[in-house]
DNA sequence: CAGCTAGGTTCGAAAGTCGAACTCAGCCGG
DNA sequence: CCGGCTGAGTTCGACTTTCGAACCTAGCTG
């Protein structure tokens, strides 16, 4: 059991939870995946007031989630437009893991609201737990976790200095 | 463009963040599936208020995601224990697709804190996408939304009775 | 029977979120 | 040139959530 005597406030887990564990985040990134990209249309789509939406966008950009890109059509004022980078466009295996949770345990009875398919083959798309071996992974069980380099031991109160 | 008119108050990951995105959840799944069951043991290692940790695992019993099991050692007084059900185990591909995530883009740069390998090889376990075909997806964009069963049209202002 | 521990609950203060109103710039019709 | 409209925010007071610290309660233990 030593590894519960690691320090998790460096975990990956944890940093990646305050930035996209905010309000809204996921939801946000949800809807500019589906093509939804301007200010006033997330605020439409999602009912959040402007004042957050505003401050997670440019928390969004600020950590390079997204991009913010102004553009000119002719004979139009300018717009802005949010679009993922890379690093934004990698959370697309949480929100799917996210969905497919959601539809198996949350869904209405008729079934889920949206479906993903691969664009090549027409089948469902899902998220699924490999190792590099290429095994397929079932449950948590068949994961072991050990300490990583950059953990710490957990500081404890009783170790005087 | 279509499927954007469609709502999204049904949507999964909407609802999957109403539970899950609440803050501290995931990260109360996360030592949970590490072995850390009880009350004072969580807070001792989240640093979270005891109201807030007590009303999030409360939360999480009611929804279904944990047990609670009081048990007693001989000699001891009872003690309780959270356990996951199926429903929080099944929550174990998000939590790695959230890792695998903040290891690559916020981990400190002598690398990740905790390692997760699969127990019967050793190699380093991920969340990857694909469909049912076995088809690797590698991009957002190679995938289709389409509206499903419980889609709804999206209430527009314009459309009088 | 006084003290300790596990597992909470209660409380006032601090932080976050809300909707509504306001700002600011560029385009448009008259 | 003037007033109005639209997109993209900012500001503000009310409301809600979260915080840390203190308190409570059972069941052991000396």
């Amino acid at each position: 059991m030593e590894y519960l005597d690691q320090d998790t406030s460096n975990c990956s887990v944890g940093r990646a939870v305050g930035l996209v564990g905010q309000s809204w985040v996921l939801l946000i990134l949800r809807d500019v995946t589906r093509g939804i990209r301007r200010f006033s249309d997330l605020q439409d789509h999602l009912g959040v007031s402007r004042s957050v939406l505003a401050d997670r966008l440019g928390g969004l950009v600020d950590h390079g989630l997204l991009e913010l890109h102004t553009y000119q059509e002719p004979g139009a004022r300018r717009r802005a437009e949010y679009v993922l980078t890379e690093k934004g466009r990698d959370l697309y295996p949480l929100l799917t893991s996210l969905r497919q949770w959601g539809d198996k345990y949350l869904a209405d009875p008729e079934g889920p609201a949206l479906l993903a398919t691969h664009h090549d083959c027409g089948a469902p798309v899902r998220a699924r737990l490999v190792c590099d071996e290429g095994h397929v992974i079932g449950a948590p069980e068949e994961v072991d976790r050990t300490p990583g380099p950059s953990a710490r031991p957990r500081p404890t109160a009783d170790v005087p200095a």
